[in-house]
DNA sequence: TGTACATCAGTGAACGCGCGTTCACTGATGTAC
DNA sequence: TGTACATCAGTGAACGCGCGTTCACTGATGTAC
């Protein structure tokens, strides 16, 4: 920790010198402590140590920091995703629970990001860097399902994509039902993981896991 | 639609009539117009007719509103997934891909209460009775849970309250991914209950459903 | 049936607050010569 | 290496706004006798 003003962001002089960086990370914080949205662009400029114009030298207005904060959001989750799956090494089933795990580790330790991500509504028509961001993360769950259904028996197994929105589905239900600002936290009586995880298996025994 | 004035309340005179109802009746019009709790107290009152002191003979404040909604929320929602599960007739299976049904139907045209419920971020430990009526509507689900688990083999079959976290997570994360407001919503190449119900029964088969 | 009165359910004006945003400005930085 | 100047990234004061909430009030309703 700094014992500088604004929550540890250095001020060399006048000039911030990363205060894009510094907004972003404020705004991040005061999601993880406030919840959802409730965060503001006065609030995060004051976490910054700065005056409350000076966010508009960095952008146009709430909405499009918010808007950048979903597309850095989905970057990330993809990147995560990603490694998480690390090509179905060491192989395919074991690799897309590692992804499952991956998820419900993201929403949960950058809560900020997740809201930005998906309570955000954010028109994203008019934000393409965006929707080009959310498509990579989801494109990311898409191939991992393809790899996965390609291990199942022929007769018995859905489509790759629907396996996919299938996960995405039960992930995201999880970790929006369960987590700590839900009251529905108290009902589980095992880790968000280990649900997920055998609910991943039940459904992959029904597409035909192991059936020959 | 009525030619008066808010929304089609009626005002008899100096005294409303019924004032409480028709402020939750315009809340909930406000969130499913503008999404999430993005509602006023202020903006209900106006909406009803009312002066934004009105508010206060019905409710000790905005969030002991928002507490009632849920609450009442919660009521409904119990009530509508008891009817579509009606006792697991005709057979258990398909009542519970009734109660599927059911719910994405509630979320889908309830957007209000819905949020009230599960977006409020309410402590409901200090509404007592929002964590009753939240504890009925999961026990529905947790009772069908039960009853398909007694169809299941006793050798493959998953706990029953986990059927039904599952469900619900599954219900829960399709309902919130891809409703209008979410921009995953193109996504779908098909409908909602139509995915909800394929999982539903991809999962039952992992869970020994027809093996002897 | 009529009257007095308590209670209920509204009004409307006001409050303090914090927000998003704009504006003219100024200090710091980088570049051309 | 030094200087002039354009550009960049801040300041701080101000704005209009709408919010949640309080307050003394008043019109309407219901009840006792």
């Amino acid at each position: 920790m700094s014992w500088r003003r604004g929550h540890g962001h250095e001020r060399a002089g006048y000039h911030h010198g990363n205060l894009r960086e510094a907004l972003i990370d404020s705004a991040l914080q005061l999601i993880a402590q406030h919840g959802h949205l409730g965060f503001t662009f006065a609030e995060a400029a004051r976490a910054a140590g700065v005056s409350p114009a000076a966010p508009y030298r960095h952008f146009r207005d709430r909405e499009d920091m918010l808007a950048e904060m979903a597309r850095r959001g989905f970057e990330l989750f993809a990147a995560e995703l990603e490694r998480a799956w690390d090509g179905g090494r060491p192989e395919p089933i074991g690799a897309f629970e590692n992804v499952g795990r991956a998820y419900l580790h993201f929403a949960r330790t950058q809560p900020g990001y997740y809201a930005a991500m998906f309570e955000g509504a954010i028109a994203d028509h008019d934000h393409p860097d965006l929707r080009l961001a959310s498509d990579r993360a989801f494109g990311v769950l898409r191939q991992a399902a393809e790899v996965v259904q390609a291990k199942l028996p022929k007769d018995t197994r859905p489509p790759a994509l629907m396996i996919a929105l299938h996960a995405w589905s039960m992930a995201h239900g999880i970790a929006t039902l369960f987590s700590r600002r839900q009251g529905a936290a108290g009902k589980l009586p095992m880790s968000q993981e280990d649900l997920l995880e055998a609910g991943f298996l039940v459904y992959l025994q029904g597409a035909g896991l192991g059936r020959k």
